[in-house]
RNA sequence: GGGCCAUUAGCUCAGUUGGUUAGAGCACGGUCCUGAUAAGACCGGGGUCUGUGGUUCGAAUCCACAAUGGCCCA
């Protein structure tokens, strides 16, 4: 009949051939297709970087992305998987210069970006085996014969032909961006490896003196007071400032005041100082003394002469935001700006601003106009004429100030320690350096992309208008190239005689091109091939050449939702239905990541979001909530775990334990409980089933077939439990579609576990009888199919979630009986609730039941009376009319369960006196809690008693039986012995029930015959000898 | 420095729109049950619901501030 399931089982063992049976007979690929023609649910996988192994990180993500593409598909919608690899960036590079002990990328052109780029493509993909391994292991179907591979040319040109929309649109431009740069490496670095590389050092602490211009300050009344109001001040006024870097004052392009705040000129001997008042005291003057006090404001619009003049160094000075060179002039001036970031609480209130060299610089550089001067080249080593030219930028510092000083124009230098980013891996200073870089005007849609948000479902949903919307709502351009070599290359032409620049939409259009040289065969995109094809400038005759740069890699992630298809070259019908996604799942750090750059690239192409529903999920961090890292060495090896516990174990778990946004702690401890909860609990059900159906069925297919396959006969069942558990089922199902349905697998699989546990621990618990009792009636049919139901119902319910498990109860109670049953559960339907089959009702008087009966055993506990001591009767005092029918209705359940003989249900309106009478009686015992009370007779009777012991008896044979390693099926003759006569008594009384309750056919007061398995035991009190032996190893 | 999230028993977590005595699982101690269950039931110890203010007849829940941790950005 059924294959015979034992208690005990080896769950990765068990996954492993379900694994195997998945593969043969592509059980994906048929769960996939049998639903083409539903309604199509578009799911977009994010391409993980297979350049370094999976964690169980990796895995939450993965798993989540199973769950709800399983589920659509049962619920009839054709969900195709199509995988994806991310391969560009730098992790990849970084890890061939490791591997080829490279650090800078001089190195790297002395090395070949021929040979460097070969290296990237093969480093690029080298654990992609271990991620199938281990996406497959966890049972996450996804498509991965086909996927889509960021490096791909096809891939690459699907993303130049999106760029080319862009510049149609006049959506790319070039410009600076400011970046933490190793002059030693010659790289910028990313935030994240700027963060590993802040050390505490010493750095001089200049006060710096700029010139104000005279005839500036006599325009304004505040500072008449220092000369007159048509003479200028008497003495040079200075503006004080404040820096750490002497060597960036030669890219000073203007110094920024805080509006708000008060300024004092203070008067000395040769000069005027103005800084702000808050920090007079904090620096300390002596021989000066204040002579005026003036608004921030009245500062900004003044002018001041610059340290350096540029001009007189050799240094271009450039127009902001144009970058247009300006003219050489003598009497340059700067201006004093006002800005919101100057602070008060270091320096002078004064801020040196110079826009080559700080994010917020360049900023003010180009919201203020300033003029831009970057005498330092990518070396780190100053240009120009200055008397420190050629120096590296650190050691300009002193000779700058030797300078400054000889000119006076140093108040005060010493030194201070303070917190400098340094490069990570060779520890060279970082220089905040502005370097050209190609921009998408992504403010220019800003509107869009908030209204587009406001479209798009976001799980959980404070994100959609917190840190995404939030991120958006300060949108600023996207720098999308990096000088790097391992990525898709810019498809930007520039002429090299007049400068014109022409993006490139695609091969053929490249091919076509006047005079195009460099194209080789086979066609390779990447750098350095792409680099050596030229064409004719169609403007003038110089000759067309790609500009260095590569795309940025998120700009890759973001277009898979056409290059995945090598939209529009190929694939329109398959682009066009997958568009835009119903799904996309990924960890919350993706918010600024590919959440941004899909949602970005849709924008800007179509105007409209390119998904609808977006799982936000929380990091996974280790037991004790701390990252995992490899340099803590606290990484979980999700094979390992897969291994030991099984992907049912681990995906439950994941589920279950954490609410998806939460940060996840990974606790194997923790993982272990959860199996035993759930899985455990199931499959012993399972099991349960298996047992007695065996011995019911052996032989009886046809029979087997009817029982348990008619619906009618547990929808027919007079008991009022099974009516129950198929009422619990109904509002199961119908609780799980609903989480699912609102993205929230957590809720669901809380739920199911609940059912789990009062399906075992009450209904198989009140219903084994009717199992194994050897009439074969229509209670006990109604008992198979309503178990029956309640395990394949579960089957297809766990199937999106412990696909393994859901897939081995589904292929031994289904396909082995049910001749149109699917062939695998996952091909089956998710199950949809029978309203007219839950009762609210009766499920509240169960649970009445179920208290009832909680309470009647502390009761008993209380005074510490064994549940097999049957007593008289028990009273319950439930609160209204309706419970207390209720608990006549079911009274049978708590009779039993509490072993009493009889049950009384009073309520709140009954005559009280008759449960306080019970409750004043001496021999009474009583639990209660805020709403109900169970009061039990403690008074033992001569016959109570020996009921009693007879119960014990049954109870010793019982597990005389189990330890002598007998079937359940086994019948046995019981041998005893005892010197007591109340003993032999109650065995005379109450022979039938003992010898039916352990199918012994005889029950002989004798010493056992050789080989039967005997103990002693006290039984009220006194020795008795038993013994068993099996009836059928006596072949007589 | 800014933003988001979290903080409830030793551990992992529930706790709907504010409303009886704040719950569950694990762990610990005790008792019991068992013809599926290495399971289960009952009792017990264990809580200033992170802290401080505020709103309210009433706050774990709403508001403000703070602390700690995580994440994202500067």
């Amino acid at each position: 009949m059924f294959r015979q399931v034992d208690s005990r089982v080896n769950v990765p063992q068990l996954e492993e051939s379900v694994l195997r049976f998945w593969k043969e007979q592509r059980i994906f690929h048929k769960s996939v297709e049998a639903r083409r023609g539903g309604p199509h649910f578009a799911f977009y996988e994010g391409p993980p970087s297979a350049n370094g192994s999976p964690g169980v990180h990796h895995v939450l993500a993965r798993l989540y992305k199973d769950v709800v593409c399983r589920y659509r598909t049962m619920r009839g919608y054709h969900v195709p998987r199509k995988g994806g690899w991310d391969t560009h960036g730098l992790p990849v590079e970084l890890e061939v210069e490791n591997a080829l002990g490279v650090t800078s990328k001089t190195q790297i052109e002395e090395y070949g970006v021929a040979r460097f780029n070969e290296q990237c493509r093969r480093t690029a993909l080298k654990y992609i085996g271990e991620w199938e391994a281990v996406t497959e292991r966890l049972g996450y179907w996804l498509d991965m014969e086909n996927p889509y591979v960021t490096m791909d040319d096809s891939y690459i040109e699907s993303c130049w032909w999106i760029v080319k929309q862009l510049w149609e649109k006049g959506l790319v431009y070039q410009g600076y961006k400011v970046t933490p740069h190793c002059p030693r490496c010659g790289t910028s670095l990313s935030s994240h490896e700027v963060a590993q590389g802040y050390e505490d050092v010493e750095d001089p602490s200049v006060y710096v003196k700029f010139r104000l211009e005279p005839t500036t300050l006599v325009k304004r009344a505040e500072f008449y007071c220092l000369g007159g109001p048509s003479a200028p001040p008497a003495k040079p006024v200075f503006l004080l400032a404040w820096t750490t870097t002497p060597w960036t004052l030669p890219g000073n392009t203007a110094l920024a005041v805080a509006p708000d705040a008060e300024y004092v000129v203070l008067e000395g001997a040769q000069d005027f100082l103005v800084l702000a008042a808050a920090l007079v005291d904090v620096i300390g003057f002596e021989g000066y003394s204040q002579v005026a006090l003036v608004p921030g404001t009245a500062l900004a619009g003044l002018q001041y002469e610059p340290l350096f003049n540029p001009h007189g160094f050799g240094v271009q000075r450039l127009d902001l935001p144009t970058l247009r060179a300006e003219e050489a002039t003598d009497d340059l001036t700067y201006p004093v700006i006002a800005a919101a970031f100057v602070s008060l609480d270091e320096g002078t209130g004064v801020v040196h601003v110079a826009p080559a060299f700080g994010e917020v610089d360049f900023d003010a550089g180009i919201s203020s106009g300033l003029d831009f001067v970057q005498p330092v080249d990518l070396e780190g080593k100053v240009t120009g004429t200055y008397p420190f030219a050629g120096r590296f930028v650190k050691d300009a510092d002193l000779p700058v100030l030797e300078d400054l000083e000889h000119r006076g124009l140093v108040y005060r230098s010493s030194k201070i320690m303070h917190t400098y980013p340094f490069c990570w891996r060779c520890e060279t200073p970082l220089l905040y350096y502005a370097k050209p870089a190609w921009y998408i005007r992504t403010t220019a849609v800003k509107e869009e992309l908030v209204s587009g948000n406001s479209e798009i479902s976001w799980y959980p949903g404070y994100i959609k208008y917190g840190r995404f919307g939030d991120w958006l709502e300060n949108n600023v351009d996207w720098a999308f190239s990096r000088e790097r070599y391992w990525g898709t290359p810019l498809n930007v032409w520039r002429c090299s005689t007049c400068g014109e620049c022409e993006c490139v939409e695609s091969v053929d259009s490249l091919r076509s091109k006047p005079r195009v040289s460099g194209l080789t065969a086979p066609l390779d995109l990447h750098r350095p091939w792409v680099d050596e094809v030229t064409f004719d400038c169609p403007g003038c005759s110089g000759v067309m050449k790609r500009v260095p740069e590569v795309v940025d890699c998120w700009f890759d992630s973001g277009a898979m939702p056409l290059a995945q298809w090598h939209y529009p070259f190929e694939n329109q019908d398959e682009f066009k239905r997958a568009f835009p996604a119903d799904f996309i799942c990924e960890a919350v750090d993706q918010t600024r990541g590919w959440f941004y750059s899909l949602h970005a690239i849709s924008t800007l192409l179509f105007n409209r979001p390119c998904y609808r529903n977006v799982i936000c999920l929380g990091h996974v961090v280790d037991a004790r909530g701390e990252k995992m890292s490899k340099s803590k060495g606290n990484v979980v090896s999700p094979r390992a775990v897969l291994g030991k516990y099984g992907a049912d174990a681990l995906r439950w778990y994941m589920l279950v334990s954490t609410a998806g946004e939460d940060t996840h702690r990974f606790s194997t401890k923790i993982l272990e409980e959860t199996t035993r909860k759930l899985l455990l609990t199931l499959w012993n059900t399972y099991s349960f089933f298996t047992l007695y159906a065996n011995i019911d069925f052996s032989g009886k297919a046809a029979q087997a077939r009817e029982y348990l396959l008619s619906p009618h006969l547990s929808q027919g069942s007079v008991t009022e439990l099974d009516r129950w558990i198929i009422s619990e089922l109904n509002r199961l199902v119908s609780d799980v579609s609903k989480s699912m349905d609102s993205y929230n697998p957590t809720a669901a699989t809380r739920r199911i576990e609940g059912f789990v546990d009062v399906l075992s621990n009450w209904y198989v618990r009140r219903n084994r009888r009717r199992f194994w009792k050897s009439e074969n009636d229509a209670d006990k049919r109604a008992a198979y199919a309503t178990l029956y139901e309640c395990l394949i119902t579960l089957s297809r319910l766990l199937s999106p979630f412990a696909p393994f498990m859901a897939e081995e109860i589904y292929q031994n109670l289904a396909r082995s009986v049910d001749p149109d049953s699917r062939e695998s559960v996952h091909l089956t339907d998710f199950p949809i609730a029978d309203e007219s089959r839950i009762d609210e009702g009766l499920n509240s008087d169960v649970t009445l039941a179920m208290k009832a009966s909680s309470l009647g055993r502390a009761a008993r506990a209380k005074v510490g009376i064994k549940v097999r001591q049957p007593l008289q009767e028990a009273i319950v005092r439930v609160e209204t009319e309706s419970e207390k029918r209720a608990l006549q209705r079911l009274g049978e359940e708590v009779v039993e369960e509490i072993n009493v003989k009889r049950l009384v249900v009073v309520s709140a309106a009954d005559k009280r006196g008759a449960l306080e009478a019970h409750q004043d009686m001496p021999d009474h015992s009583v639990a209660n809690d805020a709403r109900y009370w169970v009061a039990v007779c403690t008074r033992l009777t001569p016959e109570l008693l020996a009921e009693g012991v007879s119960r014990e008896l049954v109870r010793h044979i019982q597990n005389m039986r189990r330890s002598a390693g007998f079937d359940v099926t086994d019948e046995i003759v019981t041998y005893y012995q005892t010197d007591e006569p109340s003993l032999r008594q109650v065995i005379d009384d109450f022979a039938g029930f003992i010898k039916q309750e352990t199918l012994s056919h005889g029950l002989i007061d004798a010493l056992p015959p050789d080989g039967a398995y005997s103990e002693k035991h006290l039984v009220s009190g006194s020795q008795i000898s038993l013994a068993i032996r099996q009836m059928n190893a006596d072949p007589c």
